[in-house]
DNA sequence: CTCTTATCGAGACAAAATCTCAATAAGGAG
DNA sequence: CTCCTTATTGAGATTTTGTCTCGATAAGAG
């Protein structure tokens, strides 16, 4: 099955640049104002596709949501327990395991998790 | 609110330490059939009363579905991309980063996508 | 034992994402 | 360029995952 290049797969991948880790629905209302004929499936196949293609990064978090993710190069995320907040980390060093038999890794994905200085700040839960 | 011991809490718990990572779909089905009258949304509420406890943790992988660890100790996981396979990995050393002044961490989480050893054999998809 | 209220079980509900299907359009063949 | 195949689309139904509601139950302090 060959894949073809359509307008909204491209609008998709474009609103993802402009975007800071998005859900899907997040990209769908923003593509709605300059595109409202766009469908919420396409928005949703489209990540999925891109996804698969490498050309961006699926997230996932303790929120339930998918969040995707236009940066490809290596970097790792801070997510904050309480906001939700996400903050990028760039890294100069990648974790390194010990080779192992039965499997072969192509992606490595550190998260870190705890709370940001605003949600300290303002209350300890 | 002050916590409570029930017996479907730590049923719920020792459920899991007999599981290898499941999802609380997978616990409700195992737990029926010891204890028909355990209801569903009990399981969920007790997974994630545990997991904010500390004595189990939730884990947040592709595909979509939330899964719980008995084994709350650092470890990181490997997750195989084509049948969803979980394995543990166990860890000497922590990944250190440098000190930021915007947030505070206290877990880290390290996930490794690829493909196990089986599902390399038997096709490259 | 009594009382307060956290927890339970059942089912309704909500959220997130996928599937169905007729209509559209990408792009290769001629 | 036109024709043809079929990947992709848009709308809405459906599925999946998890939460909420509420009357009933039971933990555990006094």
């Amino acid at each position: 099955m060959k894949r073809r290049s359509t307008k909204q797969r491209e609008i998709v991948y474009d609103a993802l640049m402009q975007l800071y880790h998005p859900t899907a629905e997040e990209v769908y209302e923003y593509l709605r104002g300059a595109f409202p004929s766009i469908g919420r499936a396409t928005v949703f196949r489209n990540l999925a596709v891109l996804a698969e293609e490498g050309r961006i990064v699926k997230l996932f978090f303790p929120d339930e949501v998918a969040h995707y993710d236009a940066n490809i190069d290596g970097h790792y995320h801070f997510v904050c327990r309480r906001c939700s907040k996400i903050i990028d980390l760039s890294v100069t060093k990648r974790v390194s395991f010990p080779p192992r038999e039965d499997f072969v890794v192509d992606t490595q994905e550190v998260n870190l998790y705890g709370h940001c200085r605003e949600c300290q700040e303002c209350c300890q839960s």
